[in-house]
DNA sequence: GTCAG
DNA sequence: GCTTATGCGC
DNA sequence: CTGACCGCGCATAAGC
């Protein structure tokens, strides 16, 4: 009911409303979807190589796919495999997840990374000496193996495990929008003792809406509800203009069945990083995103914001509900705007995995790159300097930049 | 907590 | 009122 | 021994 974005439709976004063209050129609506698997990874749609000058044909382009071989050096875990040391990484995981919970984020990434390797190690643990030779594990991570292995668990997580304190704060941190500092906060000086026991406290836009939700925020969403957000979001957009191009991401976009939450990337041609550096009247895009969400509520589609400013939406979404059938549940979604040129980094980014990200990264910088959700650019590895962004019309020219193999969004699951 | 510098 | 810091999510 | 480990958009609190 807040909803405080009302911004009503009323924006004139002059090259906006523009001429709707012919029809369908680019961003054609979801049909194509349906036989979803492999196609269904490649979600979206239609690259527009060049900024300007595109938009014409059929999606062709895609640039001429050409990977030059360039063996990449594999460093990939293969998730498919067994786990021989799950005993051990469960007990990680509990350290790790009450690091966060304790807002040690480092610590709890650092267990993360151990987890990775020790699940990725091709036979069960004998010690913990052992263990330390994988990266990520040192000697204090070794001893907690060595523990795991002579007694089956750890003593502190034992403990930890009977902190009510903890205990309570891991459950708070369920709700959307409460976060280590808020839950300790309600814990320590509210009296917080359970969910419930929010609805008498003061709460922000944000942990109300996790409050309202907290049920349905937990629920993944099926590949078929994701196929047709897909629809509905390009229908909308499309209405608006044609000219967007939009892709779901995330884990939708490497195929998974299901998902946790939906991930839109936008973009528009005549959206680019100098159109939004310098104030000139053309670079109304700061209506743009408020146009799409308020378009979106008017058709009924969005329940609840969040937030939102000049180029990212987070909030709360639900499918129409049809009568006689169950209601839909609520799903989080967030809608990011991004300047054409940036845009497929951002695709590139947000498709991940975190995992496949973290490689790709580091191999950039081997080989004197930088690459982040913005750009792709050169470094040098001694001075640091970083060049000005490449130019990147597609997802493949990262990939060729970097000599990398193309790999369709599917195989960057692990 | 782990690793690189 | 305006500016900066913090929390949060991703 | 010390700092990096992604860091940025948005909402809200804190500071002036």
């Amino acid at each position: 009911m807040p909803s405080a974005t009302s911004k009503q439709s009323t924006l004139p976004a002059s090259w906006l409303l523009s001429p709707r063209k012919e029809q369908r050129t680019c961003p054609s609506p979801g049909r194509q979807q349906t036989s979803l698997k492999s196609t269904a990874a490649l979600s979206t749609v239609s690259p527009p190589s060049a900024v300007k000058s595109v938009r014409k044909g059929p999606k062709k382009d895609a640039k001429a796919p050409t990977p030059h071989k360039k063996h990449t050096p594999l460093i990939p875990i293969d998730p498919s495999k067994k786990n021989y040391n799950k005993r051990i990484t469960d007990v990680l995981s509990e350290l790790s997840k009450t690091e966060k919970n304790i807002g040690n984020q480092w610590k709890a990434q650092a267990y993360s990374k151990a987890i990775l390797s020790i699940s990725a190690y091709p036979k069960p643990l004998v010690s913990g000496k052992e263990a330390q030779d994988l990266p990520g594990v040192g000697g204090s991570i070794a001893k907690l193996v060595q523990e795991i292995i002579e007694t089956g668990t750890s003593e502190r997580v034992q403990n930890e495990a009977k902190d009510e304190r903890l205990q309570t704060i891991s459950m708070l941190m369920r709700v959307s929008g409460i976060g280590p500092s808020a839950a300790a906060k309600f814990y320590d000086e509210l009296g917080v003792r359970s969910i419930s026991d929010l609805l008498h406290r003061p709460l922000t836009r944000h942990q109300k809406i996790g409050m309202k939700y907290f049920n349905e925020f937990e629920k993944r969403i099926p590949r078929a509800e994701m196929d047709r957000w897909q629809a509905i979001i390009k229908d909308v957009l499309e209405d608006i203009d044609d000219r967007f191009v939009v892709t779901i991401a995330g884990s939708y976009r490497r195929g998974q069945d299901t998902c946790g939450d939906i991930d839109v990337l936008l973009t528009h041609p005549e959206f680019t990083t100098s159109s939004s550096s310098d104030e000139t009247p053309n670079s109304n895009h700061s209506v743009l995103l408020q146009l799409v969400i308020s378009r979106l509520h008017e058709k009924g589609y969005l329940t609840d914001d969040i937030s939102l400013g000049d180029v990212k939406y987070m909030g709360v979404c639900k499918l129409p509900d049809v009568p006689n059938t169950e209601a839909h549940i609520h799903r989080r979604i967030d809608i990011r705007l991004s300047p054409i040129d940036m845009y497929w980094p951002a695709v590139f980014h947000s498709t991940g995995s975190d995992q496949f990200n973290r490689w790709i990264r580091s191999l950039a910088a081997e080989q004197g790159y930088t690459l982040s959700e913005y750009s792709l650019r050169t470094k040098d590895k001694k001075s640091g300097a970083v060049g000005t962004p490449l130019r990147i019309s597609s997802e493949e020219d990262i990939f060729r930049l970097l000599g990398v193999e193309w790999r369709a969004p599917e195989q960057r699951d692990w």
